[in-house]
Formats: structure tokens, C-alpha cells, sequence
DNA sequence: TTGAAAGCGATACCAC
DNA sequence: GTGGTATCGCTTTCAA
């Protein structure tokens, strides 16, 4: 294995100084056009790359950045984390940042997790839906980590947080329904205690209530999985088979509650049962499903929780604690 | 924002020397326990974190480790592929790793993410699949940053890889199909110059010709997504309906296949044809697929991969430069 | 066991 | 525009 290549080795080999070869990797700084080039040039042909670990000692701890940007995240078995996960590390990428993977779930300790990721001088932490409990909130202050979440409103207000509007995204579902003429609707809920699943359901018995529809079938899935789905439609069928319209709490459970319609014969649902899901992940767009549903518009979750990070960086004053972002519907053949 | 916390301050905070604190820190350094419980104590209060990068700068550069592996993946949307990725994550986070993420697809140029990657003084490189063109292979090896690939052979044998024994895979598949007694079976390829799916078919036929089967259909979906799955299905219809059994280059494709016999009700195939896929994804086990299927052992290929990292950091001679990893048949109801 | 001092690789500030 | 030098946070000899 070959001995890593400094700067030193570089400005040997072209006969100047460290500061020179520094200044070549500097943009903007005081160098003749010349000597940039062969530096860059004499760089290339060594392999050299600057040691950002170096590099972030010696710049001012201010100003200092080591385009880390780290993503926690507690369970890629959920479509739509795993759907928010890639779309965040592209828009990380695109930014010029590096990201970092914590898996929630994986990490023993979260505070010592956290601890690590300090270690490694990481500009921020993005924490997906409900990786972050509110305990270690206050261990990403500590340690003066910047902290966005994704999905969860922060009771504290202490740092930034990008929320689908959950409300308008029930909402949306029960205009759906209504434009339909349906007035035997019906909504599985995902877990008991998840905000997201809560706040759906708000808006859309809201809605359907206003417009004299308040006999609203809920049924309980308990988690927001594929296999919830399609488990609560088998034990409710007889709920399922008076009903027009369905609002899933996610599009998990809606292809779980298709799938299950599906396979039993018997069942003749999927005929007249129309199905409204939450996410809009990539597989609502598979020929299988092609799920009508509400739509969480991932890439400006990401970028805008980008922005937040960024404001931060910037030392903004008035850094904006709630971002919501405004869900559409996307209607397919379901 | 407080500042950072560094090891002076502990010192200070202690009444000790910086180099005391730094022994506190190191396993097995000759300090008396009571102090290090001190100065530990002390650390934690005021959520002092040793600076990974400062460490590694001052490390004898031999022994230097930053503890950071980088994950290359270019196709989140390959169901195995990410499969394999939150695997790979796992493995190394339970080996005290930190995982960085690579996503090739979105890097302009890979050679210069390449070398800002070792400007990060990563410890090494696991590439996922095809992700890593063998162009690049040689800049990894410039800038001696150690290189694990997955699922693609190095004809030059330079790094390790660790691949699942196709052949193999494709004889699985076979014998499952004799054992049924089925003599009208079919093959669902996956990219026309994919390996694992030209290795796959291999296997399969020849199994299937030592037992006189010598006529199998061929089905070209070109890609191993859902879409050319159910694509191909529809458009070979007629094939298919000859046949007893299908074996599919991916598991997304027989996803595809088997919603497309679902889909259209002309279409009885799915009660006379039999689907066997491979890879082995979450979703094979979802209620609604239940699909037989070759397995890849995900959590032994990731643990192989890091295995072979680990070899090469501590400068074994023999490095294994194949890992061939065993399949296994997955039997549920398709 | 302990503290002082010399680096690690890079940048920033200072004279020139 | 250029090269020396202090410095970042830490580990590691080296004396004591």
C-alpha cells in the first residue's frame, strides 16, 4: 500500500512552498495562474488530496466545516424513511456534502452514537420521522450539533423541523372521496401513538364531516407495514366490503389491504373498494398498484430540511422552526 | 452554540495535564484508575469528544484509523441492492464502523468523489454490485484506499471480492423444478450483459439438461426491476401460459411477473404456473408474494465483506481475493 | 504514573 | 505573489 500523499510531497516535487500548494486548493487566494496550475496539475499526477480532518483543525473552529452532514434513520424496512433516506443523501451529495449513516435501530447507545458522530465534526444531523427520540435532543445541543427533524414537530421549538402537512394531506383524501359521491368511507390508522397517522385522520373526518359525512370507518392496523395491512383487512372484511373508499395511513398499508383483496376470492372488494393512500413511495407507481395517493413531496422535504441545516451554518437569527410543506394528490387507477 | 469541547479544557477543568486526559482515553494506558474515572467523569459532564481527525493525524500514520468505511451503491431503487445496503450499514455500525454513503448514480465525476472520500482518510471502500465501473478500480488502488467489491468479479484479481455462487443459484432453482416433475419450464433474464443473471441462467440449464430437459424458454426482461417483469409478462403471454414452472433472474422481476398474471383475470397462469425468484428480499416473505426463492445470504456477504477489509488492514499476505458465497432455496407458497 | 514537548497535515497570518 | 511560522486537537516519545 502506497504512503498517503501530503502537501508537503507536492510542493517538494514542484520545487515551492506548503503554503503554495495550500493556496492552489484555495479559492481565490493570492497565486499567480501559473503556479496554480502546476501545482493542480503535479497534484493530480501524485494522487494528492487535502486532508479535510487537517484541513477543519486549522481553519478557524468557526468557520471551520467538514461538509459532513449525517442522516439517522430507525427503520429502512419502512418504504417511505428508506424513500426519504436515498432522496436526502442525493440532495446532501448535490450540495457537496458527504452524508453519514446512523442506524437508529442498529446503535446500542444513542447518546454514545451521538457522541461519535461529534467526534467526527459532522456540520449536522438530520434525523428521519421518528429516529430521534426527544430524550436526545437535548445531547445534540450539548454537543452543539445542528439538528433538523424530519416529521416530528419539536415540542421545545429548540430546532428546526420539515413537516408534511398531515392535516391537508387527510384532507385531500376526503375532497377525493366526495368528489366521488362516496359516502361510506372508511380509514385504517397506522400506530396508535404516531402523530402522522393522527393528524390524517383529523383531516379527514374533518372535511367529510363538513360535508355531512360524519359515520367514518376506522380501523385499526396498529403499525404502518405492509403486513398490518393486509392483516386488518382480513380480520374486518365485513367493515371493509360496505365501504366505497378507503384512506390508508401510509401506502404500506395499502398495498397490504390490495394485496389481501386480491388473494381471497371470495373477497370481490378491489371491484367497487377504492383505495387512498399516503406517501406516494415509488411502488404506488408500480403497474401492480398504481395506487391513488396523497403525496409527500420528498424532494422538498429534503431540500428544504437542506436549507434549514444551512441556516443554521449561516448563523441566521431568525432560522424558521416549522417548515411545512404542502402535500398533492396523485391520482392513479386505484 | 457552545463551543467545542476539547481535551485541554477537560485537563484544565481536572487540574491535569492534556496528555493525561488523552490517556484516560486510550485502552490500556499507564494511568492510575483513579484518575481516569476523574477525568472521564469530568469528560462526560462537560461532553468532551475526542476530535476523531486530530487523532488520526497524530497516530503513527501506519496505525492510523479513522474508522470510517464508505458504501458505494449506484441503484437504490434494486430492491437487493438496498437490502444489501442497510445490511452492509448494520454489519459495520456493529463493528464499530461509521458508515458513508457513495451514491454513485448522483456523483458528476466518481473519480474526484473517489478522491474526496480519501480525503476523509476512510479505511476502505465496499462497493455494492456494479457500482464501481472497473475504470475506477485503479484510482482506488492510487489513492491506496482498500476496495471490497460485491457481486463482480476483478479480472485483474487486485481486492477482494464477494460474490454469491450463481450457478449455483440457477441449479437451486432447477432441482426445485425437477423434484416437482416439471419438464415445461421457463427463464427470466435479467440485463443482457448482467453477470449474475447470464451466471444464473447457466446453471439453471445445465441442471435441467442432466436431466433431460433441453428445451427451456428464455424471456428477455433486459433490466431485473418490477417493470420489466410485468412488462415481459405481458407481452409473452403465450409463452407462458405453456409453462409449469418460471424462474426469474431477480426477485423484482418476479414481483412484476407474478401482478401482471394477477392483474389481467385472461391470465390464469398464476394457478398452474409456478415462480421462483432469487435474491430473497423482505418483500419475497410479504403475504401477498410469498415467493419461493433463491437466497442470497445477505447478512453472510456483508459480514464476508468486512471481513475482507479487516484482512487487508491488518496486511495479511493472503488476502482471500474470492469469497464465494453459498444461496440456499427459500421454499414458501409460489 | 506523570507532565513537557515534538510532531501529524493543513491553513492563516505575517512579513517580505 | 511568495515563503516562513504559529496554530488547530490530539497522541506519543522522553524525562522526571
Amino acid at each position: 500500500m502506497n504512503k498517503k500523499v501530503t502537501a508537503s510531497d507536492v510542493a517538494e516535487h514542484v520545487g515551492v512552498s506548503r503554503s503554495a500548494v495550500s493556496r492552489a486548493f484555495t479559492e481565490g487566494a493570492s497565486i499567480s495562474a501559473s503556479k496554480r496550475d502546476e501545482i493542480l496539475l503535479a497534484a493530480q499526477q501524485l494522487g494528492y488530496q487535502p486532508n479535510f480532518f487537517a484541513r477543519t483543525l486549522s481553519t478557524p473552529a468557526q468557520k471551520a466545516r467538514s461538509h459532513l452532514v449525517a442522516i439517522l434513520i430507525s427503520d429502512f424496512s419502512n418504504p417511505f424513511q428508506s424513500y426519504l433516506f436515498e432522496t436526502l443523501s442525493t440532495v446532501l451529495q448535490k450540495h457537496g456534502k458527504q452524508p453519514m449513516l446512523l442506524n437508529v435501530k442498529q446503535a446500542e447507545d444513542l447518546d454514545a452514537a451521538l457522541m461519535r458522530l461529534s467526534g467526527y465534526q459532522v456540520d449536522g444531523v438530520i434525523a428521519v420521522m421518528g429516529s430521534l427520540p426527544i430524550e436526545s435532543v437535548a445531547q445534540c445541543q450539548k454537543l452543539s450539533l445542528p439538528l433538523v427533524t424530519l416529521g416530528r414537530s419539536d415540542p421545545a421549538g429548540q430546532h428546526p423541523s420539515v413537516q408534511t402537512d398531515n392535516r391537508l394531506a387527510g384532507q385531500l383524501a376526503a375532497h377525493y372521496f366526495i368528489e366521488k359521491g362516496f359516502s361510506r368511507v372508511g380509514f385504517v390508522a397506522g400506530r396508535a401513538d404516531g402523530q402522522a397517522s393522527t393528524e390524517r385522520f383529523q383531516g379527514f373526518i374533518d372535511t367529510l364531516y363538513q360535508h355531512g359525512i360524519d359515520d367514518v370507518a376506522r380501523l385499526e392496523a396498529g403499525r404502518y407495514g405492509y403486513s398490518a395491512g393486509y392483516q386488518i383487512t382480513q380480520k374486518e372484511q365485513s367493515t371493509l366490503r360496505l365501504l366505497q373508499g378507503v384512506f390508508c395511513a401510509s401506502d404500506a398499508l395499502a398495498f397490504g389491504l390490495m394485496d389481501c383483496c386480491r388473494q381471497d376470492i371470495s373477497l370481490t372488494i378491489p371491484n367497487q373498494l377504492s383505495v387512498v393512500g399516503c406517501d406516494n413511495v415509488p411502488q404506488s407507481d408500480w403497474e401492480g398498484y398504481q395506487l391513488t395517493t396523497v403525496a409527500q413531496p420528498v424532494l422538498e422535504i429534503a431540500e428544504q430540511a437542506y436549507r434549514c441545516l444551512e441556516e443554521v451554518w449561516q448563523g441566521k437569527a431568525e432560522v424558521n422552526m416549522l417548515v411545512r410543506i404542502k402535500p398533492t394528490l396523485v391520482q392513479r387507477k386505484s
